[in-house]
DNA sequence: AGAAATATCATGGAGAGCATCATTATTCGG
DNA sequence: CCGAATAATGATGCTCTCCATGATATTTCT
């Protein structure tokens, strides 16, 4: 059956067809009273009681009215994406990003901070600091004005926003990073691992809009894997789910080790490899035998609708994409589309935001709560 | 957020209390009108009169009052369970299983027919439909009578209800299940592959009743896997999860042939193992071992709360489990709890009937249609 | 027999949604 | 420039659902 069905009062009535309301409302396009009634299946007259109540309480905006067409002109209503901002962050060995951006999660500034990998936790958390504060101060805003914060970070993560376990960074075990941001922005704080946010990202406004199940596989220094199952990221019973790499038969540990032993920076064997080099050429052939070893376990496992290949260097898509279908070819049973990660570095970034703006709609964009401060 | 808000008319509030009510009551145990109210979170006034509509169509009964305690003695009602009837079937290599369930899935009434793994598809079929003509005769009832009917069997099936392939069983490809049931049997028919049901059933009334993920592992003459993850199967964009064993490096091809060049007869080798037979215990060792790399994909691919093994072998899961456990152990980054199967043979016709019951709550069930038939 | 406890029944009220019809604002055609 | 056509808004009254409250009924305990 579907779910919770809790059932209950008249409010939750108008709850659900508040929350409908918001739900056609929202995405920037403003709608007739009429068109509101139609898309929530709502009478007229109902629908003109919601969203006036919405209207009042701040979550709805009266826009202006588009010119032409017969008939009394009738009056727009749009969501009032700015009524609310929400933080994301994204820690990486090289960058720290932030933005800020609206409950349409539309990204209203951002700021960038280079970091290096072998930095140590104080300097790498000083940097996140930076990285906030800036990003607040140019849209504006003090940290009381978010209403919650995603954070992205290699490694695995606990429940409760500690990392667990990090090879990549430097003294990252351990680190408590929602009590750190918390310090900064007094709202919920929710961290996850990067490649698992790419993937929200992807799946939210990226190539996989209208795949409801989706293997994101994150190709960069490191190797990893995000998992959208049914519209929603799994993260699995200890928050370790596509953690494939741990199995060595499959590749993924020495997959990145081809690139390296081929000349010392990986970015150039691409390069090199599209302009014909032969070791080159066999040093990728070699990289993506052993990550789509790796990937047909995840797609063999899940019979996802999607491949999105994203990571540092899903840059060099041109030399990537095409063998590594031809990999999946030949384990798969059926091989899913493959496609390159339309967001590129922004990805884990706006799966931050994505993950902050789900906590919010689950807790006050119920439409009930009235705004706590209209910015 | 919450999945789909459609809310909607004051009917549906009524459509969704009655649904909570109908819930509380399920499940055999008999409810005074204060104890729905209760667990419900509707009033008392308001209890009562859902009661009352769903007595007056069919869907509750009264049942006896329990004597004792002070003050006026409490009206108790039921679920009507045998106001409907499901059909489940398994189709295997050796037996065909049917049984009829009730809509509390208490089977009523089983029937057996031996079938061999050489067996034709006519032959096969015209066994299904003995098996199933006996059932119902068993229980007294006409094809008619059935509100849904699941199936399951080896093989990849599509969403129609046909077998789209099947190495296991001679001219099996292609067959039309859900269309033959049908004959037979005028209800909606689905039609599922045995592994997943299998994990759906220990996910309802077996072992992992309270998992919400768990990888089932079907451990017999064929290896396959079922995943239900956030409490929901798992099928696959082309109905084609967990068939992990098409990666040859991961051994689930092989895993069986060391039971087989061990001795003869699968079955043996375990017992020759369990009374420390050299060669049988090499073998049974040879077996988890790869039983178990094809495993840790899944594991590490989903990281569930739970494994549970089942299909033929999981009878003697005494020297199955523990090495299992400790081969998992080598591999996966968090182990998760090891269970062997607690429905056995019947694994997969009860997932079967869960499968039509599921049916039958998304298209009956709301509490609003009145009964068609009162048995 | 009376008190206490608990359940059922009846009444009235509030919230939510809907259908209907009058009113209003605009464009189009002459 | 004026009336017809068009489409949105606003107001009224109805129904459905739930809830609170109090009256009535049935049982056990003392």
């Amino acid at each position: 059956m579907a779910g919770d069905v809790t059932g209950g009062d008249l409010s939750r009535l108008r709850q659900l067809n508040a929350q409908a309301v918001i739900k056609v409302l929202q995405g920037g396009s403003s709608l007739t009273l009429t068109e509101v009634a139609k898309s929530t299946g709502l009478s007229r007259a109902s629908a003109e009681d919601v969203v006036r109540e919405l209207l009042q309480k701040g979550w709805v905006a009266e826009a202006g009215a588009t010119a032409g067409g017969v008939g009394r002109p009738a009056r727009r209503y749009r969501f009032r994406s700015e009524a609310g901002r929400v933080l994301g962050v994204d820690i990486g060995g090289h960058k720290i990003r932030a933005v800020v951006a609206d409950l349409d999660g539309e990204v209203q500034h951002g700021a960038w901070v280079a970091v290096t990998p072998e930095m140590g936790r104080l300097e790498r958390l000083a940097a996140v600091d930076r990285a906030v504060a800036e990003c607040l101060e140019g849209a504006g805003l003090t940290g009381g004005d978010v209403w919650a914060s995603g954070v992205g970070t290699t490694g695995l993560v606990d429940g409760a926003g500690r990392v667990l376990l990090s090879e990549a960074l430097p003294e990252w075990t351990g680190v408590d990073l929602a009590a750190h941001v918390r310090r900064m922005v007094p709202a919920p704080v929710l961290v996850e691992n990067d490649g698992k946010l790419a993937a929200l990202a992807e799946c939210w406004r990226g190539v996989a809009r209208y795949a409801k199940d989706l293997v994101f596989l994150l190709a960069g220094l490191r190797t990893g894997a995000g998992l959208i199952i049914d519209g929603k990221l799994h993260r699995g019973f200890a928050n370790a789910s596509g953690e494939i790499g741990a199995l060595p038969v499959l590749g993924w540990i020495r997959a990145q080790e081809h690139l390296v032993a081929a000349s010392g920076e990986a970015g150039d064997v691409f390069a090199a490899a599209r302009e014909g080099d032969k070791a080159a050429v066999a040093a990728v052939r070699r990289y993506v035998k052993d990550l789509a070893l790796g990937a047909s376990a995840l797609v063999l496992t899940l019979d996802p609708q999607m491949v999105v290949v994203g990571g540092g260097y899903s840059r060099s898509a041109d030399v990537l994409i095409e063998p590594l279908r031809r990999e999946l070819d030949r384990w798969c049973i059926r091989t899913p589309e493959v496609r390159m990660s339309a967001l590129g570095d922004e990805a884990v970034v706006l799966g931050a935001v994505r993950l902050a703006l789900d906590d919010v709609e689950d807790r006050v964009l119920d439409g009930r709560s009235p705004l706590v401060s209209h910015l």
